[in-house]
DNA sequence: TTCCAAAATGTCACCGGTGTCAATAGCGAA
DNA sequence: TTCGCTATTGACACCGGTGACATTTTGGAA
């Protein structure tokens, strides 16, 4: 007997927005009002009302907002990133901009190269109402997928380097003035053959890295010898078979630029197979500054992509776009060369 | 004129379950039977309304289900594991296993060290109602977080060596068998001082590897020398200061067995800076078999730990558990040793 | 003190599903 | 053909919030 009434009195334990209104002894909607930060209620009212929430561990139900609003409060990350390195930051970022907000990441892989690649970002984003996406390369660049989000009317924020288009709610990467600076460092250690492994042509950062990789060499009085171009993948094993194909040439390379230090890692084992010394007989460059980079010895000198900052201004470019709140809708990151001791002067014996 | 009405044809755009009700001339509550497979609907009505669902294209709302389900259909990654390898491979398992289905992958990272730790996982549950958790190493060791969610009546699935003590609801991974294969392997290359740099202290696969390697070595006829025994905190920084530590020793071990892939990078350049060849003068063994193993030069000898797969059991067991299809409830997950090239034979000159 | 616009709060339907339980339909036995 | 029971289907309230609009307060001018 007694049992039965402490089940009850247990029972449930979530507290609804209902609970409040009867302690606070108002309505509902006055109640909805705190929650939303309105500034129609007078300050005692709200005060009042935010001891009770207190008191009480009143949380607002996500879900149920969500189908009032019309909209829920899930952040969709939606990429197709081959470097885990990458995506492991980018989130890290994200995760940082929404600590202590009511948003949450959802994760949302893809593969460009699925024929129905957008009819199924647009069926989530359809079905689950996400409050905004966010769109890291190469899943920005893809100009049908952002056309067919904003026709959804489902707001977004595209990560990407210069060249696209639309500069729109965009955080920008300057990735032509990062392959410069390599550029200019290669050059300057006296470097005069320098190879190039470039990512895949769907890639916009491709085109970027490759492009501000040449004026770089312009900027000191180098070209970069077609035969010395190879095409990868952004993957390990595609830098690695890049690399073997650079190093087959009759005069070989001193010095390879990679498109990203997943390529680059690949570099370096192929660069080892080959019994070449790093930095020694062979300098390398990456680009991202992933981890990796810092781990590999000797550590790799790279360009450096601030990704997990990217990550959070990104989140809050989102938040701020989503509310009306932001009028300026891009930002612009400049990566940095990070010198550590994959590249020397080329060796003049 | 025309324009309004064209307008309030598009408007809306999302078909609803009346909608389906409505054209189909049934009741909305005999389409919900239909979306949620109710065994109680006769064939020709079922097949009739999953017509009119495919015309219209009616995705289900999971924001109005999960209000009146009281549950939502998120399932929660709560992880606050070091490794990034770790992470994202999990990630991937469970996406795997999420895909095609209504459920969607939540992130919620979290800090074992915080004093509120498990009262802020306990939030997330409580306010979002994920449909379930899933907790890798190390918050699966956390028994008290277990007890916690257990208490709000959340499902959830534990990833955890088998030194846990509750075995339901676990996806197993025996590290200590795979330790004591990679302590065989040492020995049968003629190793015999050898050191151990193990994780914190607050994992239990810390203890389950160490525990497994020193019994691999007395099947060999070896014992673990507690001076060669270092502290790290699966992080490469660790490792590599902890290899630092071991070879300062005036007799320096021949090998080393890390906890983790993460430090065994770090004991690969500590190694490297203290002039010693990989594995001509040292051999160092991992695990996890992260992709970093196979993308350093030489390739590290590690224990592989099927994280992918483990992360999709995880996902599969837990969504069984939730609807109360399964009876079993934990699998077993054996490591095996990848031998790449890092160990060799201790050299006898 | 009275009156009125502005400020504050409340009412109630509705968002899109599901649970409960009632109502109807269908089918074999009597 | 009628009855009784089971298989199907439907009616309606409710999940926990928010929007639109109505109502009540409030404060200061007249």
């Amino acid at each position: 007997m007694s049992a039965s009434s402490d089940q009850r009195a247990s029972r449930g334990g979530n507290v609804t927005i209902n609970d409040i209104a009867r302690v606070a002894k108002v309505s509902k909607k006055t109640v909805s009002r705190v929650i939303n930060e309105s500034p129609f209620v007078k300050e005692k009212t709200r005060e009042a009302i935010k001891k009770v929430i207190a008191e009480l561990g009143f949380l607002p139900d996500p879900q149920a907002r969500a189908l009032a609003l019309g909209k829920s409060f899930l952040i969709g990350l939606v990429y197709d990133n081959p470097s885990p390195q990458y995506v492991v930051n980018m989130q890290r970022g994200i995760l940082d901009a929404l600590e202590s907000t009511d948003f949450q990441l959802v994760l949302r892989p893809c593969d460009r190269s699925q024929p129905d690649f957008v009819q199924q970002v647009l069926r989530f984003a359809q079905q689950h109402k996400p409050f905004g996406l966010i769109l890291p390369p190469s899943v920005s660049e893809a100009p049908e997928l952002a056309a067919a989000i904003a026709a959804a009317e489902i707001d977004y924020v595209r990560i990407a380097s210069v060249s696209i288009d639309d500069p729109d709610h965009l955080i920008l990467t300057d990735d032509a003035e990062g392959s410069s600076k390599a550029a200019r460092h290669l050059a300057e250690l006296g470097h005069r053959r320098i190879g190039h492994i470039h990512g895949p042509v769907t890639f916009r950062s491709t085109h970027e890295r490759r492009r501000g990789f040449e004026s770089g060499l312009a900027e000191s009085g180098l070209t970069l010898d077609p035969e010395l171009v190879a095409e990868g993948g952004y993957t390990f094993a595609s830098g690695q078979a890049a690399t073997e194909a650079l190093l087959a040439h009759s005069e070989r390379p001193t010095a390879i630029f990679a498109g990203n230090d997943e390529m680059a890692t690949g570099a370096y084992v192929a660069a080892r197979e080959a019994g070449l010394r790093i930095p020694e007989d062979i300098s390398i460059v990456g680009f991202d500054d992933t981890p990796i980079a810092g781990r590999l010895w000797p550590g790799m000198t790279t360009v450096r992509l601030p990704i997990r900052e990217m990550g959070r201004a990104a989140a809050r470019l989102l938040l701020d776009v989503a509310n009306g709140a932001r009028r300026e809708t891009h930002l612009r990151f400049a990566p940095e060369l990070v010198v550590r001791a994959s590249t020397a002067s080329r060796r003049t014996d």
